[in-house]
DNA sequence: TGGCCCGAAGTTTTT
DNA sequence: CTTCGGGCCA
């Protein structure tokens, strides 16, 4: 395949660099995964072994998209290039040299709600302020210094950081960090973060390790180069040492990951590292219209610090950004649907050439009852994980278990779920007792009537002889037969079976859902592994946006802008541009923040190939409360020549109408609007319409939607005939007897 | 020990 | 408005 006939001169150029540090500055739009992709599938060529190649991205979803996209170039080799996430790779070796870092092969990755409930517990058994020693502040903590390779030690000793906390007066911080550590150690866990640095340690304290590995990745290439922190930039930095043949490709201008440890000093410190490096400028567009690059350039240029690059394209001139005001999120709900509708309609777009893009998840809601409403079918992309739901957390634990018994977050989690009376006084005694005898909490479940008398001794040894059959089952049988076995025996499903709600068949059929995802996993040809250890690592880094990518259909995709990143799509909403919400209030402290929220807009609007809006309402419901708006300053941004400013319906906002009343009605709380299904009637399973040619006025009817009502007045017309009914909840309703479904209550 | 009720807090983004 | 956690009572 000739591919380098498809490419310009400097897309070339970087994909024949071979040998030696490299950096591509790519801007948005600007063909950077074909030029990953050639690159990569240009070396093999050259007869480079691919199993010597590794491509580290920031996504699972990239990763698969890349691999897809050289096995076009290159078939079936492709499959061989060590391809994933920073994470992803990394779990993978750490598996294979946990041994090295007093690790069990089968460790359990922590999500960040085991994080954060394991803190939870610390701050309690330190017996701390938890007002002051909040989950999301102490871990938000623990984790920037984990990415700055700081260790609890460290962390303890240094008298900066120990300053920082005192002021903040969490001075405790340092020490539940320790405890946190040695607890995440003792349980056989990392968290994502320890992915990282543990890699670190093994690299820094086994230079047999990093030697072997060195060996491997001959040739190493970073994708969105700007979002690693510290920890992933000393990594890559270690695997290149020797050979040196290193390329990067980022975007200062797209870095939208600071908040997670991203920092572009990585850039500069790449750049003192190598000072041999090539750079190569991926400056033309070839995604979106003249407006929308030129507008992207207008925004960005507000921001002080940023590299010199000068994005353009030859595309055509392409129609003004659309500007739409709203009164109410419910309106700019409807005005966008409304607007996919009839764009879809005049144009002949599919749904799948419209994306929704917002700030925070939040505001998907509006979003997705205006879709619903004029029947337009959608898929969020992220939001809350299937992998989050308490059921398939319930049964994952236990799989958990299964692998690694040390597991305490698990073990927390389901030792009495589904019930077996071990209460939580029970559940503190085994923890208490393991820390004074020094023993693991596994051993102490294990010989609990030894330790905690026979009645509740003997409950929570029977637990500890499930989890040991179910250990004993994975040894010989793969991760579909274990999950299955286990969803049974532990009583899970025994346990949603009993719960006829709506709620709990959702909950059954999820963990049939699980079921059937494993299934499809041992089924994989690819995956090699299929034990229920390799299943477990495999999830614990995967994301929603990774699983439900593909679903039939044509859908219109909402997402927030840090999903978006890399996606295009040829029509873009940009919704809820207000002050406060975007750039978010939370990151208006610092000119340093405000300009990561003004590179999250670029992003947000180089993914835009031919039309871009940009939405906002005047007022938004937060936390049940009316908010007036106001729109935001990045509008203004813009340079005014690329826009085109529309209304939405005429008039006062909603907020200022509610003003008015509360202020012309002395004392009248404004009426909270009421939802379309908190009124709603829902007919029981068992409704049947009765045969209604018999009916007349004064009989009691109920309608499956409107409920019960009473008949008040028969109007014939030749051969149709209209009720008017007065239904007891929504009022009065005229229905056509020959298509209503009438029960008649009499 | 378990269930129910009440109050508080949360919405910034993700591996 | 929702969800989660804690406290109180049977």
């Amino acid at each position: 395949m000739d591919y380098i006939s498809l490419l310009n001169e400097s897309q070339r150029r970087a994909v024949l660099h071979t040998e030696g540090p490299a950096m591509i500055i790519a801007g948005a739009g600007s063909g950077k995964t074909r030029v990953l992709t050639y690159r990569i599938a240009h070396l093999i060529s050259l007869g480079i072994d691919p199993f010597n190649i590794l491509a580290l991205t920031f996504t699972n979803k990239a990763a698969k998209e890349m691999r897809h996209r050289i096995e076009k170039v290159i078939g079936n080799e492709a499959k061989n290039i060590w391809m994933g996430t920073f994470h992803s790779v990394f779990s993978r070796i750490l598996r294979a040299e946990a041994d090295k870092i007093g690790y069990p092969k089968s460790f359990t990755i922590y999500d960040t709600d085991d994080s954060k409930t394991l803190i939870r517990n610390i701050v309690k058994e330190m017996n701390l302020d938890d007002k002051l020693y909040k989950p999301n502040v102490v871990l938000g903590r623990i984790s920037s210094a984990k990415n700055k390779l700081i260790s609890h030690k460290q962390y303890l000793s240094d008298p900066v950081i120990q300053a920082d906390d005192e002021a903040a007066m969490r001075p405790k911080i340092g020490k539940i960090f320790e405890q946190y550590q040695n607890r995440c150690f003792k349980a056989g866990a990392m968290d994502f973060d320890d992915l990282l640095f543990n890699t670190n340690v093994l690299f820094r304290d086994h230079p047999d390790a990093l030697n072997k590995y060195q060996n491997i990745f001959k040739f190493v290439m970073v994708d969105e180069y700007q979002d690693t922190n510290y920890s992933q930039y000393l990594i890559t930095r270690k695997l290149a040492a020797q050979n040196r043949n290193i390329v990067v490709v980022g975007d200062d201008a797209q870095s939208i990951y600071a908040f997670r440890g991203a920092d572009i000093q990585n850039i500069l410190n790449f750049e003192r590292d190598y000072p041999e490096l090539e750079v190569f400028k991926l400056e033309q567009n070839y995604r979106s219209t003249k407006t929308i690059v030129h507008a992207a350039n207008s925004v960005i240029k507000h921001n002080q610090a940023q590299l010199r690059k000068d994005v353009f394209t030859d595309n055509e001139e392409g129609p003004l950004i659309e500007v739409i005001k709203a009164n109410s999120d419910n309106e700019e709900g409807k005005l966008v649907a409304t607007t996919i509708f009839e764009e879809k309609m005049n144009n002949h777009f599919s749904y799948d050439d419209f994306a929704i893009l917002y700030r925070t998840n939040a505001q998907s809601r509006a979003m997705e009852e205006a879709l619903r409403r004029m029947n337009i079918k959608y898929k969020i992309v992220g939001g809350l994980s299937f992998y989050q739901r308490k059921e398939i957390k319930d049964l994952i634990a236990y799989l958990r278990l299964t692998v690694n018994p040390n597991d305490e977050q698990a073990l927390r989690r389901v030792i009495n779920y589904p019930k077996r009376g071990i209460g939580e006084t029970t559940e503190a005694r085994i923890f208490v007792t393991a820390e004074e005898a020094n023993h693991s909490v596994w051993e102490v479940v294990q010989n609990a009537t030894e330790f905690m008398g026979n009645r509740v001794g003997a409950a929570i040894e029977n637990f500890s002889l499930l989890i040991r059959d179910f250990a004993r089952m994975a040894e010989n049988n793969d991760a579909f037969e274990v999950a299955k076995h286990v969803a049974k025996r532990s009583g899970i499903v025994d346990d949603l079976y009993q719960d006829k709600t709506v709620e709990g068949l959702a909950r059954y059929e999820n963990i049939q859902e699980l079921l059937n995802g494993i299934k499809e996993y041992v089924d994989d040809p690819e995956k090699e592994d299929k034990s229920l250890s390799a299943f477990l690592q495999d999830i614990a880094l995967i994301t929603d946006a990774d699983t439900k990518a593909d679903l039939d259909g044509e859908f219109v995709t909402l997402m927030t802008i840090h999903s978006a990143k890399g996606l295009e799509f040829k029509n873009v909403f940009i919704v809820g541009m207000e002050e406060n919400l975007f750039p978010s209030q939370m990151m208006l402290n610092s000119r340093a923040d405000l300009e990561e929220e003004r590179r999250l807009f670029y992003v947000a609007i180089t993914r835009a190939e031919k039309k871009l809006y940009l939405t906002y309402a005047t007022s938004r419901y937060q936390w049940g409360n009316l908010r007036a708006c106001e729109k935001s300053r990045f509008l203004d941004e813009i340079d005014s020549r690329f826009l085109n400013f529309k209304y939405g319906s005429e008039g006062q906002s909603m907020f200022e109408k509610v003003l008015q009343r509360k202020s012309s009605v002395s004392n009248l709380v404004a009426p909270a609007p009421r939802k379309q299904a908190a009124t709603a009637y829902t007919a029981p399973a068992d409704f049947k319409p009765s045969d209604t040619s018999q009916l007349t006025a004064g009989m009691k009817v109920e309608h499956p939607k409107f409920g019960f009502g009473t008949v008040t007045k028969l109007d014939t017309q030749g051969n149709s005939t209209k009720a008017i009914i007065n239904f007891d909840e929504v009022g009065e309703k005229t229905l056509l007897l020959s298509f209503a479904k009438l029960r008649i209550h009499n």
